[in-house]
DNA sequence: GGAATGTTGCAACTGATTCTCAATACAAGG
DNA sequence: CCTTGTATTGAGAATCAGTTGCAACATTCC
């Protein structure tokens, strides 16, 4: 078992819950995924694999995975909510280029000294930070170039 | 005739767009308004002031005063899309307590040297920046030790 | 067995945001 | 003035990601 199963089942069962074989497709395929995924692409990825999970189950069990500290809210785009496993991986910050749609990833530990003293200020207890920065990305920057080169 | 109006009749000018009666109207309250809104908070201000505005210009008008770097989307709590006027102030962070809602703010520019380092990294041409921390405030930390005295 | 409690798929619902469209404003040219 | 083209708007309809009610199941515990 991995240890993100244990994980999910300790924390399932210290709320009264089980892990039922619908979580645990869904919780393998989130391991497997190695991408930002919405709640549909997540639901579409269980259904190669099974049919005996439904959308409905996959919605309900991303909260618990997210208490369970397995999963993130990663970014919001097109009006959709990403998520990403996060149980094994650093912190990281978010960049969207809102041209293409691409998005890389940085470092947030380099940021977190900052961040922990300002919380301290304020006496903030932090479960989540979210970073995300959009603008364009160097390969979008380039064709616009290329463009406007042409246009002249 | 305020900064903020020149600068957003120029931006719209350029677009061959004008500023109109409903858009004057969203954008003044927009920096009547020294909290974070969504859009229908904005709507009901504007409200008090004119009927000739509705919702759907609120809408319509926010990506505007956006593109134009008047106002930024703050973040987005409860299933909606909160924003803040921005021009004449500092970027921020913001602290989202997730227990009472209470948005607290912090200085960001103690971050952007990193951010900076980074974004030259990748290449990134920045346009937002939307660090939103989510957790406890000290209120609320307050409220459930006192709460758990109580129960021993 | 029977009660209590948690789980699920399905379909209906919700509600923020977007879109459609007909009416209106307004500028430019004749 | 009149005509034409383009931008604008309010009202209401539509969209659609995410939520919820519910009846059928599953499990555990007497
Ligand atoms: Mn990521
Ligand atoms: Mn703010
Ligand atoms: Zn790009
Ligand atoms: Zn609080």
């Amino acid at each position: 078992m991995q240890d993100y199963e244990k994980i999910f089942k300790a924390f399932l069962a210290g709320k009264g819950l089980k892990l039922t074989m619908p979580r645990r497709y869904i919780l393998e395929e989130v391991f497997r995924l190695h991408e930002h995924f919405n709640a549909e692409d997540l639901y579409a990825k269980v259904k190669l694999v099974t049919r005996d999970v439904s959308l409905a189950t996959v919605y309900r069990t991303l909260p618990l995975l997210m208490e369970a500290g397995l999963v993130q809210h990663a970014l919001r785009s097109s009006g959709r909510d990403r998520f990403e496993h996060i149980y094994g991986h650093p912190k990281h910050v978010h960049w969207l280029c809102r041209n293409c749609g691409a998005i890389q990833e940085t470092d947030l530990q380099a940021l977190m000294p900052v961040i922990k003293k300002q919380a301290d200020a304020i006496r903030f207890k932090t479960d989540d930070i979210e970073l995300s920065i959009r603008g364009i990305c160097w390969k979008c920057a380039l064709l616009e170039n290329e463009n406007h080169i042409e246009k002249e």
